[in-house]
DNA sequence: TAGATTGTTAATCGATTAACAATC
DNA sequence: TAGATTGTTAATCGATTAACAATC
């Protein structure tokens, strides 16, 4: 319908936004304008409407936004109207918090597949679903018609999982493990690295690690 | 030194190179070209040597960089030359996880404190760690010196959990939790929530829900 | 009607990329 | 020397913000 390009950054808000939604809709607030989610978001409103109108005239002029009908809307945009099946490889403690992670209800999103390569792991229960060998990937993502795959693996074997994930015909990968991994182009990788995250906000610190310590800022 | 701001897109890049690097590294490789970082992160090579030079002057014309002096240098700038302490307040599934996950030996981040509020779980130990209560978070804060907190509980006592660590004069938030967290600008929040990734992906997955359906994009 | 707030165009700002002199 | 590659300046591109007519 309408064929422009949108843009990542605004892609990775809309999330953002659903959320300030859903609480705005708990507490049973039923308008909320641009100006007011600018101010719970640290964002621009202008930003925030111009965001929002590329998907469609969404508000009211001198009115805002229907809550839920925002809510609704989003929901459609990100897909999230849909079920949608994703298959997790790597059953250790990170993979099995996220299987336990129940967003099913609330965001129509669900792990329905767990796997491993450790014999020990395989038959286990985790949240219900039983861990099954990589030999059964390819046929479990067709058969389950699963689109997304999470990689929970040590960052040595996480290539090898996006691989089997791009052979088994996965359209997205997210991606705990430490490791950059190479995939066609049409399938689409997010990082989810705790290390780097932290990393990154490491940097912010100040500089109070060495007190009165002559640290040498030559080289 | 340098004191012009770098832009955070930036400093999001740094852990990404170093993660590169550590594998360069590992497979004995002594120099690289930001050709060649640029080939294997889908970077730009000018955009790989304008960020490196922000923070100064590390390869040599015609030669590139070398592995082991570069990822030296990028582990200063975030500061990981000096160890940094980590709290992390919710100890369920995915809060036990991290603490399980040891990113001290490499890169000097280490989880110290781990508290939560529920009675049941305080006392027990996670990766020789004791879970204790939240009475204890500000003084624990201070005498471990510890500069970062983790939150994993639920959302809905995310902000409560946010204010405790300011209060108690933490410096950097890293936040599990799918909420926006209000804090005094000091203090910075890195947001690391899984749904919303997932969700980000969903957006990108082509419609292919809707087989021979006439999916409606009228409102 | 007056006040509020949208959707959108134009202006600004910042980040990415190209180009190239310096130099290993 | 010739080829490679940096650091950096200038050009381009894209994203954010301001401004405002439309309208509830």
């Amino acid at each position: 319908m309408k064929p422009m390009k949108i843009s990542e950054a605004v892609v990775r808000r809309l999330p953002v936004y659903l959320q300030v939604l859903n609480d705005l809709s708990m507490r049973d607030v039923q308008t909320v304008s641009s100006q007011e989610l600018g101010n719970r978001l640290d964002l621009n409103p202008a930003q925030i409407r111009k965001d929002l109108a590329y998907f469609g005239d969404f508000g009211r002029k001198g009115i805002g936004y229907d809550v839920t009908y925002l809510i609704e809307k989003i929901r459609q945009i990100l897909k999230l109207d849909q079920p949608l099946n994703v298959a997790l490889v790597g059953a250790g403690n990170l993979g099995r918090a996220l299987c336990n992670y129940n967003m099913y209800l609330k965001d129509n999103m669900k792990i329905t597949a767990v796997f491993d390569i450790h014999p020990s792991m395989i038959g286990t229960t985790i949240n219900g679903l039983t861990v099954l060998p990589m030999d059964k990937l390819k046929e479990t993502i067709l058969e389950r018609h699963i689109r997304i795959g999470i990689i929970t693996v040590p960052a040595t074997e996480a290539q090898h999982v996006a691989d089997q994930f791009v052979e088994a015909g996965i359209d997205g990968i997210l991606n705990f493990a430490p490791t950059i991994l190479r995939v066609q182009d049409q399938v689409r990788i997010h990082y989810a690295n705790f290390t780097s995250q932290l990393m990154s906000l490491a940097y912010y610190l100040d500089e109070e690690g060495e007190e009165g310590d002559n640290e040498s800022d030559l080289d």
